[in-house]
DNA sequence: GTAGGGTTAG
C-alpha cells in the first residue's frame, strides 16, 4: 500500500487525500454507538486518518473490541507505522490468537524478526493455541535463527504440515538453508498443492542458482495444468536471464503478454533485469515505457540496464528522470551511478557521490557501497583515494579485497597488487574466490613471477576451479607470459573450451612468442569447434600476425573481421595494423590507414607509426608522427624516448637535445629501464647503468670476457643505441651497462652451466643487447629468453626465434 | 479481523 501511494503523482496526491478525507469526515459526522465502525477502515488512507478513528473508537468505548483493535494493528502496519500497531496491541485486554498472529506478522514484515520471536515466544507461555495463521510469519522469522527445524517439528506435531501455506514457508525455509531436498521432500509430501506450493518449489531452486531444478519443476506444473501467475514468472525470469536461456525467457515475456501478467510491477522489472542481461537494451526499455506504475526497482534496473551495457549517459538520463518524478534513490541507485562515474571518468561528481554516501551512512549500512566506491576510485584511477578508503571500511569481505587487487593489477602496480593479496591471505576470515584468483594471477604474470603463479595453480587444482574458464585463462595467460607456453598449450587443451575467452588467451600467447602461423591454425581450429570470434579474437590474431611479420594474412584478417564477422575495427585493430604494415617497413600504406581512420587515431596509433619509423629509420614521418603523438597525448615520455631513439640513430643530435629538453621543460622523467633474472627460486632485478650490486665487479668481469669472444666471432657493437653523444668506447661502456646485459650475466654467474636464463625487461629490448644476446647464448651453450614489453625472444645456439623481426 | 511463494548489487 505504502509504496503506490508513493507514485501517485504530486498534483493528485493531495486530491486523493482529500477526497479520503471527504469520505472520512462525511462518514464519522453521524456516528453513532452501535455504527458498524469496519466499514470506516477503507477511508483511512494515511496515519492520521487512521488516529482519528482510533480517538474515535476510544471515545465511543470500542477500544477493547478485539476485532477492531486487531483491524487497527493491521492497518498501522500497512501505512508504516509499527510502533503504533504495538501501542494498540498492548492496550488489548483480552488478546486472542488472531491478534497474536496480526502483531507476529506485522514484525515479521518489518524484518524485525527478534521481536516477532520474542511474541512468539509469549504466545507459546500463555494458554493460546498457535494457529494455521500463526506458522507461516514464525518459519519466514526462523531465516535469521537456527531453530527451523524446531519449528517444523512443532507445525508436525500440531499436524499442521499439510497446510498450504505452512508447507509453502517450509519449503522456502529449507531453501534458504540450503537444504533443498528436505525441502523437495515438503513439497511432494503435499496432498494438495495450490500456485503457491509451486512457487515456493520453483523459488527454492532459483535462489540456489539451480537453473535445470527449476525448469523441471515449472514443467511438471505445466504437465499437472496449472497455470504460472506474476509470482511463478519473476522467480523464474532472473533464472533464463542467468543461464543465458533467452528462448525461454522470450517465450515467458509471450505468455506474460498473452495472460496479461505485465501490469504487475514485480513481473516488468524482472523483465527489464532479464533483458538488460541479454544485451537487448531495447527491449527492456520497452518493457519499461509500457508500465503503468513503476517503483524504485524499475528506476534502478533500467538505470543498472544501460550502466552495465557501457551506455552511461543514457543511464544518466534515466536517473534524472527518476529524480523528476521524485523517486528517492537507494544504496543500489548509488551503486549504479558509481559505476557510471567511473565510466565517464567524472573525478568530480564521482567524489560527490562519495560525500552523499558519507552523508547518509550508507558505508556503515552496507559493504557492497563502499565496495563500489573503491571500485570507482580504482577505475578512475586513484589508487591512493582506492587505498585509503579501503582502509576506513567498516567491514570488509572478499570482493573489498578482490576489488582492490583488481585496482593495483588494472593501473599497472602489480607489485601493490601483490603486496594487498599477501595481507589478504593473512586475513583468517576471508577466503579467497574465483575473482581473488583472477585479479592476482595477471599481477604475477606481469612481473613475471612464475613460482608463485604454479602454487596458486597447485592449490587450484586441489579444489578444480582451475577448470573454471576465467581462471583458466588467467593462468593460461600467465604460462605464456611466463614463457612456458607447452604448459600454456596443455592447460588449453584440457579446460573447456566453448567460448572464445581461451581461444583469445591461447592465441595470443602464441603471438607473444612469434608463432604466428600456429595462432592462424587454431583460429581455424577454433572456427571448426563452432566458437565465434569476437573483437578480442582479431585483436590477438592481428597482433600475432604482426609479431610474425604475416602481413598478407593479417590483412586478411581483418578484412574477414569486417566483411564476416560484421565487426567494426576498433582503435586496438587499428593499432594491430599499423604495427603489422610499419614494422614490415610498409611506412606509406600504414600512415594511409592512419589518415583514412573513421575514427580519431589516438596515442597508440601514433605510437606505433612512431616506433616503426624508429626500425625503418625514417626521421621525417617520425617526427610527424610524434607531432600528432603529443597533442593527443604529451604526457607519456616513453614517446618522447621513441623520437629522441630515432634522432640518435639518425644521427641528429641537435632533434636528441630538443626532445629531451622539451621532456624535461615538462617535468616528464624517462621510466627508468630495468630487468630482472630468474636465478634459484629468487627475482633479481637489475637498473640499467647499476654499479651498486654486491656482485658487480664479478658481472662485470663476465662481461668483458664476454665480448672478447663475441668480437671474436663477428660481433661488433651497434653505437646507434646509444642516446648519448660521447666518445667510442665510453659508448661500448654503455651498453655494457645496459639492464638486461646486466641481467644476463647475473644469470650466467649465479646458475650451473648450460642452464637456460629467464630475463624479464619493463621497456623493449635494446637492438645492440638483441644482437649480442644471440651471441652469448652460442657461446655459453644456453637457452636465453627474453620477455619485453612487447613479445618474447627464444635464443638458442647464436639465432633468436623472432628472426631478428621485432 | 489474521497467513505463504516474487524483481535490482559491488
Amino acid at each position: 500500500m505504502l509504496p503506490l501511494l508513493n507514485l501517485v503523482p504530486v498534483s493528485k496526491f493531495s486530491s486523493f487525500h482529500q477526497r479520503a478525507y471527504q469520505c472520512f469526515s462525511s462518514a464519522t459526522s453521524f456516528l453513532q454507538k452501535d455504527t458498524n465502525f469496519s466499514t470506516l477502515f477503507n477511508s483511512c488512507v494515511n496515519v492520521n486518518l487512521t488516529k482519528q478513528l482510533h480517538a474515535l473508537l476510544i471515545v465511543f468505548g470500542k477500544s477493547q473490541n478485539v476485532v477492531l483493535s486487531t483491524k487497527l494493528i493491521n492497518l498501522y502496519v500497512t501505512l508504516g507505522d509499527i510502533s503504533l500497531s504495538r501501542s494498540t496491541f498492548n492496550h488489548i485486554n483480552k488478546k486472542n490468537i488472531y491478534s497474536w498472529n496480526s502483531i507476529i506478522s506485522a514484525y515479521v514484515r518489518f524484518g524485525r524478526y527478534n521481536e516477532a520471536m520474542n511474541c512468539v515466544n509469549q504466545l507459546f507461555s500463555n494458554d493460546l493455541r498457535p494457529d494455521f495463521y500463526t506458522f507461516p510469519p514464525i518459519l519466514k522469522a526462523c531465516v535469521d535463527f537456527d531453530d527451523g527445524k524446531k519449528v517444523h517439528c512443532c507445525v508436525f506435531k500440531m499436524g499442521f504440515e499439510n497446510d498450504v501455506f505452512v508447507a509453502a514457508s517450509l519449503i522456502h525455509l529449507y531453501s534458504r538453508f540450503r537444504v533443498l531436498d528436505v525441502a523437495y521432500k515438503v513439497f511432494v509430501d503435499m496432498p494438495v498443492r495450490d500456485v503457491g506450493s509451486w512457487n515456493a518449489m520453483i523459488s527454492g531452486f532459483c535462489q540456489n542458482g539451480d537453473a535445470a531444478g527449476a525448469l523441471g519443476v515449472l514443467n511438471r506444473m505445466k504437465c499437472e495444468g496449472m497455470e504460472m501467475d506474476t509470482v511463478t514468472v519473476s522467480s523464474i525470469l532472473p533464472v533464463c536471464a542467468q543461464s543465458e536461456d533467452s528462448v525461454n525467457g522470450v517465450l515467458i515475456h509471450l505468455y506474460v503478454l498473452k495472460h496479461g501478467l505485465d501490469t504487475d510491477v514485480f513481473v516488468s522489472n524482472a523483465l527489464i533485469n532479464m533483458y538488460s542481461k541479454f544485451g537487448r537494451l531495447r527491449d527492456a526499455e520497452r518493457v519499461f515505457d509500457q508500465m503503468e506504475v513503476r517503483d524504485l526497482v524499475s528506476w534502478n534496473s533500467i538505470i543498472a540496464a544501460y550502466e552495465q551495457n557501457d551506455d552511461p549517459k543514457t543511464a544518466l538520463r534515466f536517473f534524472k528522470g527518476m529524480q523528476l518524478v521524485g523517486i528517492q534513490p537507494d544504496l543500489l541507485t548509488v551503486v549504479s551511478l558509481t559505476s557510471i562515474f567511473s565510466q565517464l571518468s567524472d573525478q568530480r561528481v564521482g567524489r560527490s557521490i562519495h560525500g552523499f554516501i558519507m552523508r547518509h551512512e550508507w558505508i556503515e549500512k552496507d559493504v557492497v557501497i563502499g565496495n563500489a566506491l573503491v571500485n570507482m576510485y580504482a577505475k578512475l584511477g586513484d589508487m591512493n583515494c582506492a587505498h585509503t578508503l579501503f582502509d576506513q571500511l567498516p567491514r570488509k569481505d572478499v570482493i573489498s579485497w578482490n576489488t582492490l587487487i583488481t585496482g593495483y593489477t588494472q593501473n599497472g602496480l602489480a607489485s601493490e597488487s601483490i603486496d594487498a593479496y599477501n595481507m589478504m591471505e593473512e586475513c583468517i576470515n576471508i577466503v579467497p574466490n574465483q575473482g581473488t584468483w583472477v585479479s592476482i594471477i595477471p599481477a604475477y604474470s606481469h612481473v613475471g613471477a612464475l613460482q608463485q603463479g604454479m602454487k596458486i595453480h597447485g592449490r587450484l587444482i586441489k579444489n578444480s576451479l582451475y577448470l573454471d574458464v576465467f581462471v583458466a585463462t588467467c593462468l593460461i595467460d600467465m604460462y605464456g607470459k611466463c614463457g612456458k607456453l607447452e604448459d600454456a598449450m596443455s592447460l588449453f587443451y584440457e579446460i573447456p573450451r566453448e567460448t572464445s575467452v581461451p581461444w583469445n588467451a591461447i592465441i595470443s600467447s602464441l603471438g607473444v612468442h612469434g608463432h604466428g602461423e600456429e595462432a592462424l591454425q587454431l583460429f581455424k581450429d577454433m572456427l571448426a569447434e563452432g566458437v565465434e570470434a569476437d573483437h578480442i579474437t582479431f585483436v590477438s590474431l592481428l597482433s600475432a600476425c604482426s609479431h610474425s611479420g604475416l602481413v598478407d594474412e593479417g590483412q586478411n584478417c581483418f578484412d574477414i573481421m569486417q566483411k564476416k564477422y560484421g565487426i567494426e575495427p576498433s582503435l586496438k585493430h587499428y593499432g594491430c595494423m599499423v604495427d603489422l604494415l610499419g614494422r614490415a617497413g610498409y611506412l606509406k600504406k600504414a600512415y594511409d590507414l592512419v589518415r583514412n581512420m573513421p575514427v580519431k587515431p589516438d596515442a597508440s596509433i601514433w605510437g606505433a607509426l612512431l616506433s616503426a619509423c624508429r626500425i625503418h629509420g625514417n626521421a621525417e614521418l617520425g617526427t610527424l608522427a610524434s607531432e600528432r603523438l603529443l597533442e593527443v597525448d604529451s604526457e607519456n615520455v616513453g614517446y618522447y624516448v621513441l623520437l629522441s631513439n630515432i634522432y640518435a640513430n639518425t644521427g641528429k643530435w641537435e632533434g636528441v637535445v630538443k626532445v629531451r629538453s622539451l621532456a624535461r621543460d615538462r617535468g616528464l622523467r624517462k621510466t627508468p629501464g630495468w630487468s630482472s633474472v630468474v636465478a634459484g627460486s629468487k627475482v633479481e632485478v637489475f637498473y640499467t647503468g647499476n654499479q651498486t650490486h654486491p656482485k658487480y665487479a664479478e658481472m662485470y668481469r663476465e662481461l668483458r670476457v664476454l665480448s672478447a669472444k663475441m668480437k671474436n666471432l663477428g660481433y661488433v657493437p651497434d653505437y646507434s643505441f646509444v642516446l648519448q653523444d660521447v666518445e667510442e668506447d665510453e659508448k661500448e661502456q654503455i651498453l655494457n651497462s645496459h639492464s638486461e646485459r646486466l641481467a644476463i650475466a647475473f644469470g650466467i654467474i649465479s646458475t650451473p652451466p648450460k642452464s637456460p636464463i629467464r630475463i624479464f625487461k619493463n621497456l623493449r629490448v635494446c637492438g645492440d643487447c638483441h644482437n649480442a644476446t644471440k651471441y652469448i647464448s652460442r657461446i655459453t651453450e644456453r637457452e636465453i629468453i627474453v620477455r619485453d614489453s612487447n613479445r618474447f625472444h627464444h635464443f638458442k645456439d647464436g639465432i633468436c626465434s623472432c628472426g631478428d623481426y621485432w
